[in-house]
DNA sequence: TTGAAAGCGTTACCAC
DNA sequence: GTGGTAACGCTTTCAA
């Protein structure tokens, strides 16, 4: 029932229990003799550190907490996945939270992060405004803002404006000359398509802007919304489209085609992510591909960075916060190529 | 830096740690005097419990490991966030680990999970044989197995055999009357639906099995069995398909698709989770519902109870494990509904 | 009703 | 090199 400690093995090896400290972590010398004794009845007695222990002597916890809206959306599923994975080769465990699109939920699982002592946070918001970033300022816990940035705080994210300028350039060369971004106004995915359209003579009137729900796995609103604007004088007019995300695509090219408008022979569509989604439905997917292992990778290694910053040495010297800006990269698929090849990677067999 | 504690709580209200404590956990009387300065200086101060601390005394971690394969596979997913906010709502936090399909990464999790003392484990192994149980038992943590049935455990699963005979008989009524099974040949769907297929006078002949990997998120290898099954004998004249997931089922579909089979009008195919590629992809898949937020729920209140259970009263008294089995229900959709129409809810407008 | 004090398993500082 | 020992923040006897 009692779990073996550590002086148990100091015990059964006479030494004392600082002597078994210390050939754990192995940073003093030990003499052969006894080190050998420790640790065969470590291994004897199947003897685990506890890792409780050492956390509350003051060394870490070796938890990072990650906090995303929602692992149903497969974008923040892989996120969730490949950090987990990164964070465990460090030695670290990953306490996850969701936040659902609630700002109250946010605030409450991140308090429940800092009563568990985490050694920080790497964050996923959906809202460009995270309440909860504010308490974790406050606590002085190290966070990386994944996906998004904000002043202030070490952030991995990808340039959505150049991804959207990346779109409107495939979606020209395949011969679109009006178009529909599915999303947030505001979004700079919309800028970079805007910027890029307008610079090839485009004029302001074919952009339009559909405003649709962020990440959600329920896509009947979106459909409803495309419905209506398919049918709108602009939307008859539109044939390039671009959405937030691949859910928002498929849900685009599915309502599109109950109004008559069937994929990639009327329209061409790009989505966002390029989730498993894309591959998987037909016609397959044209969409912007966030590079999610290195995201992953990134923001663990920036948080390590942090937290090995924020050791004796260097006590209050709060580092400048690094923002790590990565580059999208579009793979084009059924569709969107009707019209033209363009001279982007094409997916074979599709 | 250094967090608020209980002492500084004590001193500026005048009191003993001890009586702090006290007001904290509100199991004992405390004069509403001191109780009323006590708060106080809680809220004025900011003060937190430290978790951790909190456990080293031996109550309880509040963290639950939750073991899943792969979150990128929505079924998994939706059982993570259901679980992780059902153990929120009763206080605990979840630690999340992949396994990919490794037995040994399942092994090295499940080690660190017992390094970080939490109170139970929820595990959905995909393998049927997972090796991580053997540790979790000899450890005596608390374990509820999902999706899987293992004597011994506590567990909470779906009624894979009732599912494969709800989709014979969907299939059988939708006017079909060979099946392939894409799958493991010793999955109980496959068992269900042979056994209902029989039973109403199909030949042994005329159900096969395709055998395709588990809940891999790359379908390449699925599609490339389905073709070349398309291709055979026994292939060219089956038209009912089930598949182990949904998954596995679009790969077939669009597989078929490629071979000239269209779907529903050569093919009724029903796929097994329903998750929202089913609703998205078009045709709209024919699914088997498992109910996951009942799933998460049992599962996360079988582990409470064991929790309960193994307090200070019944120290050895261990409890026979209980094994909660729930029952499917399919969804019919496009991809099964052209020859007639079954009485079972058919999605509207699909 | 309340306080003092003994741990929980580790680490780290200080002597030897 | 190595052993004693004081923390870490909290809960829980045991007295008072």
């Amino acid at each position: 029932m009692a779990s073996v400690t550590i002086k148990d093995i100091a015990q059964r090896a006479n030494v004392s229990p600082a002597t078994v400290s210390r050939v754990l972590n192995g940073r003093v010398w030990v003499s052969e003799e006894k080190r050998r004794a420790v640790n065969e009845w470590i291994t004897k007695l199947g003897y685990k550190p506890n890792q409780v222990a050492q956390t509350l002597v003051g060394t870490r916890s070796f938890l990072f907490g990650l906090v995303v809206t929602d692992v149903s959306n497969p974008f923040f599923a892989d996120i969730v996945k490949i950090v987990q994975q990164e964070a465990y080769l460090s030695g670290y465990g990953v306490v996850l939270c969701h936040t659902g699109a609630s700002r109250e939920m946010e605030r409450q699982q991140i308090d429940s992060l800092l009563r568990r002592q985490v050694d920080g946070v790497i964050i996923v918001p959906s809202a460009p405004d995270a309440p909860g970033l504010v308490k974790l300022r406050k606590a002085h816990v190290p966070t990386v803002v994944v996906s998004q940035h904000h002043p202030g705080f070490d952030s991995v994210s990808v340039d959505h404006e150049a991804g959207g300028v990346m779109v409107a350039a495939h979606l020209l060369s395949a011969g679109h000359t009006s178009f529909a971004y599915f999303g947030k106004p505001d979004d700079a995915k919309l800028a970079g398509l805007r910027k890029e359209a307008l610079s090839h003579g485009v004029s302001s009137d074919h952009i339009a802007c559909v405003e649709v729900d962020y990440d959600s796995v329920e896509t009947v609103d979106v459909e409803a919304a495309a419905k209506e604007f398919f049918h709108s004088a602009t939307g008859r007019a539109t044939t390039g489209i671009f959405a937030l995300n691949d859910f928002v695509a498929l849900a685009v090219i599915n309502a599109a085609a109950e109004c008559g408008r069937s994929t990639p022979e009327d329209l061409g569509v790009v989505g966002f992510d390029n989730t498993y989604l894309a591959r998987i439905h037909r016609p397959a997917l044209t969409s912007v591909v966030q590079p999610i292992p290195e995201m992953a990778h990134q923001a663990v290694e920036l948080l390590k960075r942090r937290l090995n910053a924020a050791g004796p040495g260097s006590e209050n010297s709060v580092a400048e916060p690094n923002a790590v800006l990565l580059h999208p990269r579009v793979v084009v698929r059924k569709s969107s190529s009707s019209r033209a090849e363009s001279g982007e990677l094409l997916e074979q067999g599709l």
